[in-house]
Formats: C-alpha cells, structure tokens, sequence
DNA sequence: GTCTATACATTGATAGAC
DNA sequence: GTCTATCAATGTATAGAC
C-alpha cells in the first residue's frame, strides 16, 4: 500500500475528532461528507475507505466524545466536591464553545433518533458518566438527576439568548444541585 | 382572489401544526419543504406563498408548540402537586410519540443553533412555563431546576435503548424533584 | 489511500401560468 | 393560492484511475 496502516489510522482519528467538533456545534445531520473532508485536506470520495457509512462515523462520534466526557469529569471531580465541576460545565465558556464541550448537550437529541448500535454506545457510554459521579455523590439518584438537569441546563441556556434569563436557569441549577448534595 | 383569507389562514395554520410535529420527531433541519407541503396536499412552490423562509416557520413552530406546552402543564399541575405532571412528562408514553409531545425535548438543541428571533421567542415561551411551574412550587430557583432536569431527562431517556438504564433514569429523576418539592 | 468523476436524490427557493 | 417547472447547491454513496 502507498500509505501506511498507521497513517490511515491517523486520519481515520482526526475525521472523527473534527467530525466530532462539528457536529456538536452544527449538527450531525447537517454536517456533510464534503465538508468534513475538506478540513481534513481531503476529498469526499476518501470517506468511504475509512467508513463504511455516516452511520458508522457517528457511531465513533458517540464513543469518543462520551470517553472524553468521562475523563473530564474525572478530572474536575474530587473529594465528595461537585462545586468545581458545576462551575464549568454551568459556564459561559461551555455554552458559547459547544464544539470544545460536552457532547451530551449537543448530540443526544439526535442519538434519540438514531439506530440500536448508536444508542447502545451512548448507553455504555452514558453508564460509565454515571458511575463516576456517583462514587462523589451520596447516592446513584442523586447522580442520575444531577446529569439530567446538567445536560438539560446547558441544553435550554444555549437556546436562551444571553442575559437575565439565562443566568437565572444556570445559577438555579446549580444550586438546587449543590443543596440536593447536602442532604 | 381565488381563495378566502380564511382558507389561507386555515392552510397556514395546518402547515405550522404539521411541520411542528415532523420537527419534533425528525428534527427541524430534516424536515424538507416538500415532504412537508405533500403532508397536507399542497405541492413544494406553494409554501413560499404562507412563509417567507423556512426560518419563518420555526419561529411559527416555537410560539405555537411552547404555547401548547404552558396549557397542557396548567391542565396537569394543581394544588402544589406536581406528581400527576411529571407522571405524564417522564413516562414511556411522552417518550415514544415525539411527535405528540413536548417542543423542548426534541427543538431545543436546534433553536440553539438559531438566530436572534427564534432565541427571543423560546425565550418568552419558556418564559411562561416558569411562571406557570413557579405558581405550583415552593421558589423560582425549584422551578429552573424542574425544567432542566424533566427536559434533560426526556432528552437523555430516548437516547437510550428501552430498559433498565432508561427506568432507573427517569425514576432517580421523578424521585428527585418529588423530594426537592418537599423542603 | 486518495483522487476525480459521476449518479441520483433532495435541499431551499424563485418564476410564471392558471 | 396553488400549480408546474426549474434553479443552483448540497446530500450520500459508488466506480475506476493512479
């Protein structure tokens, strides 16, 4: 072969890392083949000998940014303290950057109307979020909700244009949850 | 004219309905115009003759679909109790027929991505069902979080296969927000 | 492995007949 | 007000040259 297996392997990463930015700020849907190459310094017909479909690319999507989220997570949670972690996902700088953030936020609308494969990874992928969260929370409830109404904050600040409204959802949130921490 | 201006609004009105609940199931961005027109007869041309823009339209689809969500959370929500709504909200009935249910769940990641004006008018809707919910709870600040976590919540279950994970999810949130309700 | 070229469907939107 | 026809652009995906 003219390239290596290695660089294959290396473009393949970088059109799921870009692909990845993309569509948590544009969509998945909306994000196309073309243009996904193009950033990559590729051409559209090149996709396919690293996918076998869109499908397929979205299915690494999902497995990688969720494993991204988790290392996040783990990195900015510590000592039974959700407070720091609260601080930056609850953030200007989360809502305004969707493509450096949370994949959850962006994507899981559109794993809801994707096939079983998909929504299999997220689960995996979504279990294990939980799991680490609920090794700093007092109970696996407690950690179910604080990612439900995490993800559901930033989801609804992002569609809230800046302001008032906005940072009263924000700083609710985070404060029912650091008041549910306590009990 | 050849037609009455109240059979231009009723037209109009059916297309705002229709295109509502294809965007709730398949996303605005997938929704195309003439897949849309077919649904009630019409051909793809006659479109531009209701809407200037398919961005128009959104704005339509967001005033109307949040306007039917504050009605149907006053019909469920009364005497500081929010157990009956949040059965409704969380159960596997709101999950399986997008369709049919709440606009923010399934838009609001896309009126994210929108301009100024849809932000606006998410913004008043949304607006409205915190006004409503804070009627029934205890704080504004209880009332942010209910919206969060129930949207997030709905939001996260479809992505998930139907199962154990998705109940212990929407249990460990109804749980949640019952005993939030309570102090 | 990546290219160009292509097939074919579908997108949002406009023009002009009726 | 709705039709048909059409536009340019873009969508996913495939075939074959290099």
């Amino acid at each position: 072969m003219r390239y290596s297996a290695k660089h294959k392997a290396e473009t393949r990463q970088k059109l799921i890392e870009k692909a990845g930015a993309l569509a948590k700020k544009d969509g998945f849907a909306t994000t196309g083949v073309d243009g996904l190459m193009s950033t990559v310094g590729l051409t559209g017909g090149a996709f396919y000998s690293h996918f076998s479909s869109k499908n397929e690319l979205l299915l690494e999507i999902i497995r990688q940014e969720l494993k991204k989220s988790q290392d996040l997570l783990e990195t900015n949670l510590s000592n039974h303290n959700i407070e720091p972690f609260l601080n930056l996902y609850l953030s200007q700088l989360h809502l305004n950057f969707p493509a450096l953030g949370c994949a959850l936020p962006s994507l899981t609308t559109e794993v809801g109307r994707a096939d079983a494969e998909v929504k299999q990874a997220f689960s995996e992928g979504l279990a294990r979020i939980h799991q680490i969260l609920n090794t700093q929370l007092s109970n696996p409830q407690m950690a179910w909700a604080t990612i439900a109404m995490t993800v559901g904050a930033v989801n609804l600040a992002r569609a809230l244009p800046a302001g008032e409204r906005q940072q009263a959802l924000l700083t609710a949130c985070q404060n029912m949850i650091l008041a549910m921490a306590k009990n």
